[in-house]
DNA sequence: CCAGTTTATGAATCTTCCA
DNA sequence: CTGGAAGATTCATAAACTG
């Protein structure tokens, strides 16, 4: 067979839409016709690279990856993997097309520099802010409180799909942010195996795949998963109207994923509802008071007529009369009071008036306008 | 001059502490001597197209990067550069030093993977998320609102700084967590020229140096920018009492930092004062608490609920259903946990109250004040 | 049935000292 | 260097449970 006979058979294999293929994908996705796809949505396996137990300071055990998919002997293991996968992609997207990859530090730079190489143009990175991540329980780095995207067209090139005024709407008519905030995917989305547990372990929400899918797809657009996992793309996609393919190597993922397909059904064309998102009062911790210089470590703040006083230090806390802590804390302790707002009882001087810090707390929110916050 | 001569004549060399020195950063840093800066915050240059200014091998001008071949130049002489400049700061960070990068999605996988490659070891990604970025004027793609930094320490092994505490209270009692918002540079903070124009593109918040500082150094460190610019990092570390070393080529930026940095006051010593970590408090041994007569040996320990009681013996040592040990090992076995923090763990009754023995050592504590107490 | 309390759990590169 | 012991450490959410 000539090698045109055999571009011309494969341009003419329909694609497998909206089913899940079993296997490695990147065979599978060098078996489909190239160009064919819209949009590749990828959750790659992240090098965790765990090495012992971690427990809660309940003395709890923390249920780790540590998921024969998820092991690599190492960085070149790793970036040989993710060559051969993203050049599979690329291969199959159209010219026009883009790609999304989420990651976080343990693999996302790697896949990012990787993207890079292959040509592909960065039009944002966009991060998923978790409201309710697990914390960090041995307090030994921060609360990884995040998760990274890359957006990604085929080339420069690219005429690449951005619905901006459905993400605008999306977002209360602001545009929208490269900052997302979601909650993690738990409660009745959660699924769950036979024997209660949940069925995989890095289950993305489905509110992610809907902003991704509403601001860089058109209905009837082909998205393809190369890590299909319990299937959260194809849900989504089918919801919105979108063309699926899946690509899963273990069979209990699968299963899972194709019994929660067959129970989705596709949005009404007018019914694509969003919940809307409510505003509060975001939280204003009295250190970014310090940090934004309003007022300086070592400063004095006076209680109302002066009773009282205490010095600002650096890390956000007071002391005052020996008693170190919170604003609410101290202020609490010298009233000998069971709580205090210390927002209303500390003043600071300015110009020899005593001036609430409170005041200040109003400034960083008025400076916050405009931003988003989180749905929910 | 032997390598042995060499290297002692550079150890020698006292370190040029709270300077700028003028000229390339690779060049300067390998003339510091090795493992004698505790942290070094950059921020290299991002854009690799229109900064002809880059270690290019060949020094062409890059005309279109729209071709493959030389947006692969472009990027190789990016890394080559990163190569470099990372190796430098890692010969002169002590063995327990860490590094700070920043960037956007231009240049910041390239760094993290180049960071990997040369055996940093991240702890964070730290997005810092603006709360007032320029939006995208085109509507072509999401307002780029965030950057990244990445925070690693020079190997594995190391025994990084990282203030939890302080930045617990920096955030009102809250674990930090991995994104930080924070306003861009500008109004008074934002330093101008001759012309009223802004002195440097990319000036950062002190806000954020601020948090990077308490967060991971302690008073009397020395910090290193090998892209120092109008100085933001120098500001802040001499505020803060730690000693900073500046690079910088340009001479204009030289020239508005030092005069920024002759206005900045160190704050007070007791406002630079953070709060502490237990880790960092005296140890006290339970036998001390029998010794000084605080429990008496035959006296009952109760865990919270009184489902686990204890006998305390004259050395120190508990015995509950027929488990002898240390507080820790008998309130684990007790518990069939893998660890027990037995001060936390173990009560004593005083008047029908049930009181934590932490109390008694926090008595200790307090009468060992004025001892000599290891420092920090 | 409602309100308040307790329990479970989530992509995690999660200790330090001394003998 | 390794091994053993001390001992420090969690936030948001939902489901289950109690009164």
């Amino acid at each position: 067979m000539t090698k045109i006979e055999d571009q011309r058979a494969t341009a003419a294999r329909p694609l497998p839409l909206n089913r899940i293929l079993a296997g490695d994908c990147i065979q599978i996705m060098n078996s489909l016709p190239p160009e064919s796809v819209d949009l590749i949505f990828a959750d790659p396996p992240y090098n965790l690279q765990l090495r012992g137990d971690l427990h809660r300071p309940d003395n709890s055990r923390v249920d780790a990856v540590d998921d024969d998919w998820d092991q690599f002997s190492g960085f070149a293991a790793y970036d040989s993997f993710t060559r051969d996968w993203l050049a599979a992609a690329r291969r199959i997207l159209k010219p026009h097309g883009a790609i999304w990859v989420i990651g976080s530090y343990h693999n996302i730079f790697r896949v990012g520099a990787e993207l890079q190489n292959q040509g592909f143009w960065i039009m944002n990175d966009v991060i998923w802010r978790k409201s309710n991540p697990m914390p960090n329980f041995r307090g030994k780095r921060l609360t990884n409180a995040h998760e990274t995207m890359i957006w990604a067209s085929r080339s420069e090139a690219s005429r690449y799909t951005f619905n901006y005024e459905a993400l605008k709407s999306l977002n209360e008519g602001i545009q929208m942010r490269s900052d997302w905030v979601l909650p993690i995917c738990n409660g009745g989305e959660r699924l769950k195996d036979a024997n209660g547990d949940k069925a995989h372990p890095t289950q993305k929400p489905e509110a992610l795949l809907h902003r991704v899918l509403v601001g860089t797809t058109n209905p009837g657009d082909v998205v393809l998963d190369p890590f299909f996992g319990t299937g959260t793309t194809g849900a989504v996609a089918k919801m919105l109207g979108r063309d699926f393919i899946g690509i899963e190597r273990e069979a209990a993922y699968r299963e899972v994923a194709q019994k929660r397909l067959d129970r989705i059904r596709r949005f009404d064309a007018d019914a694509i509802a969003t919940t809307r998102a409510k505003r509060a009062e975001p939280r204003v911790p009295f250190g970014q008071v310090i940090e934004r210089g309003m007022l300086r470590p070592g400063e004095q703040l006076y209680s109302i007529g002066s009773r009282h006083k205490a010095k600002v230090r650096a890390d956000g806390s007071l002391i005052g009369n020996d008693v170190k802590g919170s604003i609410h804390q101290v202020g609490a302790a010298l009233e000998g009071a069971p709580s205090c707002n210390g927002w209303t009882y500390w003043h600071f001087r300015r110009e020899g008036k005593m001036i609430p810090i409170d005041i200040l707390r109003q400034q960083i929110r008025a400076e916050m306008q405009g931003e988003v916050t989180r749905p929910n």
